[in-house]
DNA sequence: ATGCAAAATGAATAAATATACAATATGAAT
DNA sequence: ATTCATATTGTATATTTATTCATTTTGCAT
C-alpha cells in the first residue's frame, strides 16, 4: 500500500524477472497484491534509476543500476553454467564468462565431441568457439543447449 | 553514407554529449553531415547497446554499454612493446607477444571497450582479435593506434 | 482537531521510441 | 549478367514512456 513497499517490491520483481515493459511490470505487481498506475511507476523507475536496457540478445528488459551492462541469465538457459553472454562474429560463436571460467567452460564443450563444432579458444573470460563449415549459427546454439541443457 | 561510419559516429557523439532524445542525435548527425531517420537511428542504438539512462540528476541521458572500470596501470606503455608482429587472417587480427605477455595486452584491448573490436581471445603468447562484423581492417588498426599510441 | 505545505497519485495526454511493411541495396552463387 | 537471398532503410504507425494538471494524502505545527 505504501511507496516504500512498492518500491522494494519494484525492484524485487525487476530483479527476477525479464522485465520488457512498464506494463507488463505492473501486472506483476498486480499479481502481487500491488497496484499504481503506468505513470507512478515511471516515476518509480526514474527514481530508483532502473532503466530499460538491452538483454544482449536483441531484446529489451528493465535493468538495476548497478550492473546496467552484462545479461545476467538471458543466455539460452544455463545461467547455472558460467556463461554471461554470447555474440555472433565473424561466423564464429563469442562467449563471454566470469573471469577464469573460459577453460572449464571450454573444456565441457570440447568434451561434449559435437560434430558441428570444429574446436574452441579459451582465454580467461572469453571463448572462441568456430563451428565446421557449413554449419549453421543455429545448430551450433542448439548443440550448446544440449552440452548445458 | 555506409552504415559503418554512421554507428561509428554515432557513438562519438553519443560519448561526448549528453544526449537526451534521438531526435537530439539526429541533430547532431546531421550537423556532422551524416543523416538517417529515427527509425534508423533506434535500430542503430540497439545493435550497439547505447540505452537511454538517467544522468543521476532526475535527467535521461543515452549512455554507451558499461566496460569494466579499470585499477590505473602499473607500468603503462609496457603492452606496446610487448607486441611482436601481428597478422590479419580470417578477418581476424592475430597478435604475438612473447611468452606470457598476451593476457595483459589483451585486456588492455578489451578495457578500452571499442565498438569496433567484438573481442579478443588471449592464449600465452598469442592473441585473437575479433572485429564487428562490418568494420574494416583499417578501423581495427586505428583503434590499437588509438589504444596503444 | 484544524489549517497549511509538501508529497504522492491517477487520468489524460504529450513525447519519445520501436516496429510492420514495402522498397531498395548489397552480396553470393550460378 | 541473372537470380536469389539477405541486409538496410524510410514511411507510417503502433507501442511505450514521460509529463501536465487536478486531486488526494501525509506530515507537522499550531
Amino acid at each position: 500500500m505504501n511507496r516504500e513497499q512498492r518500491l522494494l517490491l519494484i525492484e524485487r520483481l525487476v530483479r527476477q524477472n525479464a522485465v520488457t515493459t512498464q506494463e507488463e511490470l505492473l501486472m506483476l505487481m498486480e499479481g502481487a497484491g500491488m497496484k499504481c498506475t503506468q505513470a507512478t511507476l515511471s516515476r518509480d523507475l526514474r527514481q530508483m534509476g532502473i532503466s530499460r536496457g538491452f538483454d544482449g540478445r536483441g531484446g529489451y528488459r528493465y535493468l538495476l543500476p548497478e550492473r546496467r551492462e552484462e545479461p545476467d541469465e538471458p543466455v539460452p538457459g544455463r545461467e547455472t553454467e558460467a556463461i554471461t553472454a554470447m555474440t555472433w562474429a565473424k561466423g564464429m560463436l563469442l562467449i563471454k564468462t566470469p573471469p577464469g571460467f573460459a577453460p572449464a567452460v571450454a573444456i565441457k564443450i570440447d568434451r561434449a565431441g559435437r560434430y558441428e563444432i570444429a574446436g574452441t579458444v579459451a582465454g580467461d573470460d572469453t571463448i572462441l568457439l568456430i563451428p565446421r563449415d557449413g554449419v549453421s549459427n543455429e545448430a551450433v546454439e542448439e548443440c550448446l543447449k544440449t552440452i548445458f541443457g
